[in-house]
DNA sequence: ATGTCGCCATATTGGCGA
């Protein structure tokens, strides 16, 4: 079973990508972050024509968080909480697979510049992810928290330390926040698949600026991520990040600034 | 830090967010 993520910064402007990628790789769930509009103008046909369920969090501009599921989806939750929070950053569903999970599909927020507002908003979102994230584990399930979490967790996880310093992506309580979802028990499907088979080709960053010649100089970062609960982290049979994406064109479409990370699940029991 | 994107208002460009 195939559960993948993907920022996809605005799902209309690289729909023929999206269309051309999901046709190619078949995902069977898949979590998009960035979608950039309202419900209504989510290509919902686009994707059911490619044998997608849809459930989508929508929002006018900016945010805005959906999931693809060749299986049935229920139990669909849009938000992390009750609190108030006029981003549409969080949405949770159940994929009705033989062997269901339960998928969170998260845009965190980026939170720069860090002197502001905007980093304290991070810091508590972080806060209240972690207190999901706590809750879900009490349900012993089959449970992937997926998205562009904005954290680079390691210094291996960018191509130099030194522009980041002062990034709202690489602050200590960041990345400490980011530890303490580990703590609590879920799994870096990255770092755990790395400890078994390497990194394929050496790449590990999910993520390369469309500004100052990033993508063709390599210098990317890696802070798209899945955390699976003990249940899931117990099936993890492989993880690909989708470099090629980075470079993909389709007509006039150009790629996102994020490539799509796919995490295979094994089904046997 | 910035060589770029995408969205939107009320446009034919500029502000915003990333």
């Amino acid at each position: 079973m195939k559960i993948a993520t993907w920022n996809v910064n605005s799902v209309n402007a690289r729909l023929p990508l999206l269309l051309e990628w999901f046709h190619a790789v078949q995902p069977d769930v898949c979590g998009l972050q960035e979608i950039k509009c309202i419900d209504e103008k989510f290509p919902v046909e686009a994707f059911e024509s490619l044998g997608y369920n849809c459930a989508v969090h929508g929002q006018k501009s900016y945010n805005g968080v959906a999931i693809l599921s060749k299986y049935p989806i229920s139990d669909v939750r849009k938000g992390l909480d009750d609190e108030e929070d006029d981003h549409a950053r969080y949405i949770e569903a159940v994929i009705e697979a033989p062997k269901p999970v339960r998928f969170g599909c998260l845009y965190l927020p980026n939170g720069n510049p860090i002197a502001t507002d905007k980093y304290a908003y991070k810091l508590r979102w972080l806060e209240r992810l972690r207190a999901r994230a706590e809750y879900l584990l009490t349900l012993e399930e089959m449970t992937i928290l997926a998205g562009d979490f904005n954290i680079i967790p390691t210094k291996d996880d960018l191509w130099k330390e030194a522009p980041w310093l002062n990034d709202a992506l690489y602050q200590p309580a960041v990345r400490h926040a980011y530890q303490g979802l580990k703590n609590l028990g879920y799994t870096d499907a990255f770092e755990a698949q790395l400890n078994v088979s390497g990194t394929p080709e050496g790449n590990r960053y999910t993520f390369w600026d469309y500004q100052a010649g990033a993508w063709p100089k390599n210098e990317g970062i890696r802070i798209d991520h899945h955390l699976l609960s003990p249940q899931a982290a117990d099936r993890l049979f492989d993880l690909v990040i989708h470099k090629d994406a980075r470079g993909m064109t389709h007509d006039e479409a150009k790629p996102s600034d994020h490539v799509p990370v796919v995490v295979e699940l094994t089904t046997k029991s």
